[in-house]
Formats: C-alpha cells, sequence, structure tokens
DNA sequence: ATGAGGTCTTAAGATACCTTAATTGTTTTC
DNA sequence: GAAAACAATTAAGGTATCTTAAGACCTCAT
C-alpha cells in the first residue's frame, strides 16, 4: 500500500502504526484503464475511493440524457456516491475514469468496521465531510451569482491541476452550460 | 433548556445524563424579533446556532447588490456560515431571521470543547456534516439539471414547511430566478 | 384609519445561453 | 496507418429567463 493515502489520513489525525497496518487491511488497490465504469447509476454504491493517480469523474445522466458532472477526482481526492454509499441506496451517479488510475477501496462495512475500531476516524470523516460540505455550498453560492463566464474563470483558478486533466466538455458539464457556449467565453488568465 | 436540541442529538448519539448537562452549559438561548442581523458579512462567524422554534435564513449578496439564499433553517435545523465559522474567516454570508425565533447557539471555542471532552460529538458532527453534504450536492444536481420549474416544485415538495413560513421572493433567490419569473411558473400541486 | 413600504402579479422588450449544423483537428481502434 | 469516433470551434436562429415598469394587495408603524 503506498502511502499517499497514509499521508492524506495524517493531515488531520495521528495513526499509530498498528492503526496504520489495521487501515491497510481493510483498503484495497485497484488499477483501473482509462474510461472504466466504477459505479453505475441504481447498482449499490459499495465503495469510498480515494486517488493515488489518475483522474476520475462521476456524473448524472438526466431523463433527456444530459449529462452533468457532479465532481472530478484527480490525485488525492476522494469520491464517490455519498448519499448512497452512506444509506445504501441505489447510486444516483456514474462515476468512470478519466484516464488510467490507481485508487485504494474501502467497501461500505470496512468503513463501519474503521469508525468503530479507531474512533479518531470519526474524526477524520467529520472534517472531510466538513470540506465537502463548505466546498459544495460555495459551489452552490457561485452557481446562484455568478455568470458562466466568471464561473469558467473561477473554476480555472481554483482546480488548475484539474482543467490539465479533464476535456473542455468535461468541465462544461460541470459547469452547467453547453461545450459550445463554453468555446465562445474569454479565455481566463492563467 | 427545552430539551428540542437534546432530541436532535439523540437521533445520532446516546449521551448520558452528566453529559447532556455538560452540554446544556455550552449552548445558551436566544430569542430574536422578526428581521433580526444575526450575522453579517465580513463579521466574524462565531456561532453555530440551533433553530428550536421560527425561521431564519442565511444569503449572499453579490457585487451588484443581487441576493442569493443560500439556506433556510426553521424548527429542529442548524445554521451558521460553516466554512467562516470552522476556519475563522470572515463571514462571507448574512443570517437573519425571517419571523420571531427561538435559536440555541454553540460558539467556536465550545464546540472544540465538546468535542474534545465528549468524543461522541464528532460522530454526531460528522453525520450533520455528511447530511448538509450530500443535501448541498443533490441541489448542485437539481440546478444543472432541472429547469427552474422543475426545481421549484421540487422545493416545495420537499420542504413544504419552509414553503409556508417564507415568501415567494425568499423561495425565488433560493432558486436563482427572479420572483417575476417564479410568478409565471405553474402552480404545483400540494 | 392612513400612509409608506414591501410583496405579488402581469406584460413587453432585452439578453444569456441553447440547439443545430458544419468544419477542423485530435484520439482511438482495428 | 487508415478509418472511425470524438473534441473543439464558429455561426445562425431559438428559448428560458431577466429587466423594467406598473398596478393591486398586504402589513405594519404612526
Amino acid at each position: 500500500m503506498p502511502d499517499s493515502i497514509l499521508k492524506n489520513i495524517a493531515k488531520h489525525i495521528h495513526l499509530s502504526e498498528e492503526e496504520a497496518a489495521l487501515f491497510s487491511t481493510l483498503a484495497s488497490v485497484k488499477t483501473l484503464p482509462k474510461k472504466t465504469l466504477l459505479l453505475q447509476a441504481g447498482q449499490e454504491c459499495r465503495h469510498l475511493s480515494y486517488v493515488h493517480s489518475g483522474a476520475l469523474r462521476s456524473f448524472y445522466i438526466d431523463k433527456d440524457g444530459k449529462e452533468s458532472t457532479i465532481m472530478f477526482a484527480v490525485a488525492d481526492w476522494w469520491i464517490t456516491d455519498m448519499y448512497c454509499y452512506l444509506n445504501r441506496k441505489p447510486a444516483m451517479t456514474h462515476i468512470e475514469t478519466i484516464e488510467e488510475s490507481m485508487i485504494f477501496q474501502i467497501s461500505r462495512s470496512n468503513f463501519d468496521h474503521l469508525l468503530e475500531t479507531i474512533p479518531k476516524f470519526e474524526r477524520f470523516f467529520r472534517i472531510l465531510m466538513q470540506n465537502a460540505y463548505t466546498r459544495e455550498q460555495l459551489r452552490v453560492m457561485e452557481n446562484l451569482s455568478l455568470t458562466a463566464e466568471e464561473r469558467y474563470h473561477s473554476f480555472v483558478q481554483k482546480y488548475p491541476q484539474i482543467v490539465r486533466q479533464v476535456t473542455k466538455k468535461q468541465i462544461a458539464s460541470y459547469l452547467g452550460i453547453t461545450p459550445e457556449f463554453l468555446s465562445t467565453l474569454k479565455k481566463p488568465e492563467i
């Protein structure tokens, strides 16, 4: 188990060697080729994934077949269909790799086990959820108050690494605009 | 201290009598008249508030003076400018009462003290943050994939109680549309 | 009670963003 | 390494939503 994920955890809580070892037995590694579907809407969402390398996205397909990108996950990000993972509901979103990726996965039952065995993980996940919540709330705020062009510039400034790893079509679907309209916007300063 | 807030906590964790008593010493009660500004953008956000009765909203005012409602909080909801509360940044949003309200507040330092003294609260806040996160993510999804009319109907169905307590103008600013446009939409079945 | 200010509605004209379509360049696949 | 598929761009016409304005209705303070 490469230690990028342990470093990610160590940002917020300190694990003893034994705890880190236990954690390692509860996570599994996967290497996935580009364009691999990791989760399909309707399926049970069994895994929380940490991205060691590569890039993934989760997206929703509405009744008209239109795709909306819910989130991107590049190195050092966590991704899942959180609502469905936590509440054992059928997934609403799809998750796929954008490029070849190496990820670590924690199943729902190992997640529960982890929280019971090492209560410090409650703190870790609280902080993870806190950050995810405030990020989504800021996104809602920008969706409500900014024009498409402003949202695009804000995205490029906030996530320059993601911009390098995904297509403009995918960014457009994250911003809630069409690729054609994105094309007409003034390019942001980088 | 009325026990609505203890019941809210008991939904997710079990507190002993002593723990409940300690918690009570760390929260303070306030009764606020209608239209009271509880937090102003730019100020430090010192409090996390639980709504016992009444209704509040948080909103953002953009560079053109346009208001966007970030969230409503009616009985049994928690509200604050979470990003700024947790990270000691100046508030981005305003919070005001919509009607006379009774709330319980926890200061940032008491919050920290609570998490250290009663680690079960890590679990409680994890679950609170989890729910807030998945709710915001669903809101982003709806903003990206639904028309204004569909979002309005979804809001009415999800939050009938809020609909009774706030104006249509405020709902419009939550949905990201103008009150004039909301007025032209087909009324939802209730 | 009266007036002042806010909310809600309707309507006409304006605009941000969408749809469709065609062209070119790039990537993937056999 | 050719063919097929996809991404990016440009442009013309269309639509959802906004802006402004005006009138009717509330609500609340004097």
